[in-house]
DNA sequence: ACGACGGATAATGTATACATTGCTGATCGA
DNA sequence: TCGATCAGCAATGTATACATTATCCGTCGT
């Protein structure tokens, strides 16, 4: 079961090495929401020219990720506090159909995989490896909604957390919104053992709730 | 109220006119499931360079409705029957979802739209106009959906529809499934004027289906 | 002082040319 | 006859050059 360090693949493309690195930037809030992502600085950056770039961001635009405006060029997307309430909604309605259609599916190996995973937040929690932890949490939570087989179910959740990821770049920088969330994934990695949907879909409305009033609490949370 | 015929917009880009010729062709399956999209060969039909269709290509891929493999070229999606049926639940998830967060902000003039559209539809549907059918279909839907005011929820549901969008040409080529939808239409509309959440929920439900196991039937509906 | 016009600048949009990759098919050898 | 190698072709991938558009700001006129 020990994973080997993951090989290193030299994308086959430039415009995918420009997509992984953007979409990285802007997960971390690197590149704010709101900013423009200038064509021309960004390739000569990474040493490639404007094409490939404008490739990738038309891929991060039909995903939602960044905002196209004829003319001006693209724009990380902004989301309003409104909007992130809608991406929480939604959310719940999409991992609740996960859990449910997954959940009996679930592998003893994926029982593993989320104890490890869970482990791995833990300690990234502990160091204050932000990159870490978040990486790991969301391996986490797809592990259980991957079991679900559903691959656009799956995708779809996962556009919906990356809508939200920018904001939550300073949410697990504090240390009480770290602490507490160990714990809730040792309850929700029990309760899956235990096979329980509606446990699994209660605790996951708990874990998720508390995550989105932290973002309340924390942002320029207006429109 | 009466809207003028729609202006002509020439789109301020080439690339915006690519991308909406493109997924017309997608949508009604002028380019079917499973074809590759040859850059060149479209490039020159429209006039234009190669840059613009790929950068539309992008967007497409983006939204998951082509499938970019690198070094190969850009193929438009093709959904197993399971997908499909995916595709049919999560709308269904969805759907509820803007019924019964929009349904009660629903104004006259949205009422007065969905009546309007039924009757396009019908009219449409008698005279065999296939695309003018499908065009009206979706806005008596989309009247009621957008009520919501939930612009990610909305956008999310018309991707839902989109993925299907390309297998349901040959559905409605059919006289009788044709027949069915406009009194289906009528119902909900009705339901929807008397404001009542639970049975525009079920009509719709039922309404999904009915078009789902046409799907079933027609199709070539395996893995 | 205020507003309008206009040119300079800097960004985006597009075409063209070139590089690279993958495939096909023919030729060569055993 | 079978298989492998390699040349040619056809497609995609990328860079560069050019066209177009928006914006900024100074000047001019009132």
């Amino acid at each position: 079961m020990a994973k080997p360090p993951r090989a290193f693949v030299r994308p086959p493309t430039a415009q995918e090495a420009v997509l992984v690195e953007l979409r990285r930037r802007i997960l971390t809030a690197e590149l704010a929401p709101g900013v423009q992502v200038l064509q021309e600085a960004f390739a000569e950056e990474l040493g490639v020219s404007r094409v490939p770039v404008r490739e990738a961001l038309k891929i991060l635009a039909g995903e939602g990720l960044v905002r196209y405006k004829p003319q001006h060029g693209y724009f990380v997307t902004e989301h309003s506090g409104e909007e992130l309430l809608e991406v929480y909604r939604i959310r719940q309605l999409l991992e609740a159909e996960a859990v449910r259609v997954g959940l009996g599916g679930l592998t003893l190996a994926g029982l593993a995989a989320m104890d490890a995973e869970a482990d791995a937040v833990e300690s990234a929690a502990r160091q204050g490896d932000v990159a870490a932890l978040i990486a790991a949490n969301r391996r986490f939570h797809f592990t259980l909604f991957e079991a679900s087989g559903r691959k656009r179910l799956v995708r779809l959740i996962s556009q919906l957390w990356d809508a939200a990821e920018p904001y939550r770049a300073s949410y697990f920088a504090d240390q009480d919104n770290r602490a507490t969330v160990p714990s809730e994934h040792r309850e929700l990695a029990a309760a899956a053992r235990r096979g329980s949907v509606p446990e699994v879909v209660r605790l996951l409305d708990a874990h998720r709730g508390r995550g989105m009033r932290a973002l309340q609490g924390t942002e320029g949370f207006s429109g």
